[in-house]
This record gives C-alpha cells, sequence and structure tokens, in this order.
DNA sequence: ACCATAAGTTCCAAAATGGAACTTGTCAAG
DNA sequence: CTTGACAAGTTCCATTTTGGAACTTATGGT
C-alpha cells in the first residue's frame, strides 16, 4: 500500500494521519499554536526546505486545517482553523510524551501555564463520560457502525459493540 | 535541516515525533494497543511492506517502545512497553480528531468502551492543576529551564517561566 | 527609479519507499 | 528422518519523495 492510500482506511487514526502525519506537519502545527503565521517565518523555525514547506502549507489549508489570509497585498499569513485548533490535544499529549521519555537532563524545554488556575500543567486525559483518568487496559475497542460494513476486518480480536 | 535531525531539537514535540513521527510508525502502534503482536499479522494488516515494517520495529525497540520476545524459537513478538502505552493519550486524540473531522458519514470506525464506568467514552484532555478541560487559548507557553540555555530562540513571542 | 523583503517556484542530486523475490530456521505430519 | 509449510526477516531495484540552492515575481518604502 501506499502512504497516500491510508486516508481512505476505515480507521480514524488513519484518517488524522493522512492529515498531520507525515515529516513536518506536526511540527507546523506546532508553530502556528506559537502564533507563527508567515511563510519566512516557518521556514527559519523550522529549517525545513521551502519546496516542502509550501507544499505541506497548501495541503494544510485544503484539508482545512491553516486558513491562508492576505494582510496585505500578496503577503499572507497561515492561521489555524477551529479544525486546526482541535489538534491542540494531540499536540500538548506529544509534549508530555516527550517531556517524561525523550528528557536529556536538562529540564523541560517548555511550561504551560494554565490561565484558569494560574498553575503549569499537563494534560491529562480523562473519561467523558466519568470523569476519571484513562488507563487504556481499562479500554474495550468495539467494531462501530462505519467499520461494521467494510470489507476489511481486523485480525485482533475486537467485539461488535451491542 | 535533515529529519533525522529534529530529534536533537530541543523540543519535547520534535523529540516525540523522532520516535513517532514518520509514516507508518503510529499506525504499527495502534495496531499494538489492538493486541497485534507478530510480524506477519502487522504487515497484513497495515498493508505496507515487509522491508519498512522490519525497520520501524527495530527503531520501536530501540527506542524503548516495544520489547521483543521469542514466544517460541525464532518466532517473536513485539509488546508495548511501559513507554509505548504511555503514548495511549496521543493515539486516542488521534481518534477522536479523525471521528469528528475526517467522517465520511458512515458513522464512526470504532467505539471505545471505557471498562470502569461502561459507557463508550471520549477522551477529554484536563488541567493536572485545577481539572478544568483544556481551551488551548487559555494556555500560555513559557520557555523552560531545558530550553532557556538553547542556542537557538524561537521566533514566536514565549516568555520565560518564572 | 532603486533596493529590500515576502512568498513562493524550479531544478536536480541524494535519500527513502514499495514490491517482489529470496533466505533461513522450526515445527508438524507422514 | 524427510518433506513441506510457515514465520520472520533480507536483498535488490525501480519509483517517489526530499533537501538545498538558485531563481522569480510582486509589493512597499526611500
Amino acid at each position: 500500500m501506499k502512504w497516500d492510500e491510508i486516508e481512505n482506511e476505515v480507521c480514524s487514526v488513519s484518517r488524522t494521519l493522512a492529515v498531520v502525519g507525515d515529516r513536518w506537519t506536526m511540527l507546523i502545527i506546532r508553530d502556528a499554536f506559537l502564533k507563527v503565521r508567515r511563510f519566512d517565518d516557518f521556514q527559519k523555525n523550522l529549517g525545513m526546505s521551502r519546496h516542502r514547506l509550501s507544499e505541506r502549507l497548501k495541503k494544510l489549508v485544503d484539508y482545512g486545517v491553516l486558513k491562508k489570509e492576505a494582510y496585505q497585498a500578496n503577503r499572507f499569513e497561515y492561521r489555524l482553523t477551529e479544525k486546526g485548533l482541535e489538534l491542540y490535544p494531540i499536540l500538548i499529549s506529544m509534549a508530555k510524551w516527550g517531556d517524561k521519555w525523550m528528557d536529556d537532563g536538562k529540564g523541560v524545554p517548555m511550561l504551560y501555564k494554565h490561565n484558569l488556575c494560574g498553575q503549569h500543567y499537563s494534560p491529562v486525559v480523562v473519561c467523558s463520560e466519568c470523569g476519571e483518568p484513562i488507563d487504556p487496559h481499562d479500554v474495550t475497542p468495539q467494531i462501530g457502525p462505519g467499520k461494521f460494513h467494510s470489507s476489511r476486518a481486523h485480525s485482533a480480536c475486537i467485539e461488535k459493540a451491542g
């Protein structure tokens, strides 16, 4: 299978990766959350080639993750859309994982202050229903309606939700 | 900059992406969470080339995300380590985003039952300090101790934590 | 009118990928 | 104890993707 076919998989993780799962894309998103908005600023911060950057930004605009707006004639800004802003849980979870598991012993690169409580926070994933923190061992994946009619069944033991 | 240099960036997101940020890797992790453990099963499920799979598994073992254990002579299983299990928030956040934004109108591919409360849940990211759901607009990123001494400052306006 | 700057494009060598075929070690049946 | 099947890779090569440098085009300021 080719990489660009994964968008058609009946799996939300695959479909998400079709948008943000290639080289550089999540770093572009990270910079967008840090209020980087212009082509040359992205390019300098990321150190990626202008060529690639141009293509990635175009793709993100096509997918509706970024919007491109002129701030002068022929000068553009890229800003996160609602769809893009909702990538935040993925991004901050990556930051937390890297803080813990890829530490170089010099302390964390960034701290995140939660303005509502004024503290430096770390993201905790909780259950939308009961509010308890999620441990993956306590989760049972089940075939949902979108996958039920799909021809490609997953070899792992997955129940049908009922 | 080359892709494999991002591991050395003073940024936890970059460092995380050095491990899970290339093609296929998060899909391997997804399958591992669905209890896929063997080479051929990964290969059939993912549809990726054996060549790539071999290399990616090796890399994930090297990084300590998967461990390789013989279940018979010359037959191996790949299982998530503690480090790998802690990728769950990233994975489930990707699933949630894909459910919402990459829906094909046929319903969600998978449902996730939280065994503690018995409900189908969706992951919510809350503040470790006050427990409120996080809105990215309410977060102020600040330079942490690990970044403070780094030569490469970020062009975006980021405060120094104090 | 001239220069600087932003936002790209173009071109090409180098690296990564996908696919098919090949290898090697073990187990299980005859 | 020989044969065949299978699991877990490796090897090889054509195709695709990437990185980098140089080039283009359109303002805006002096």
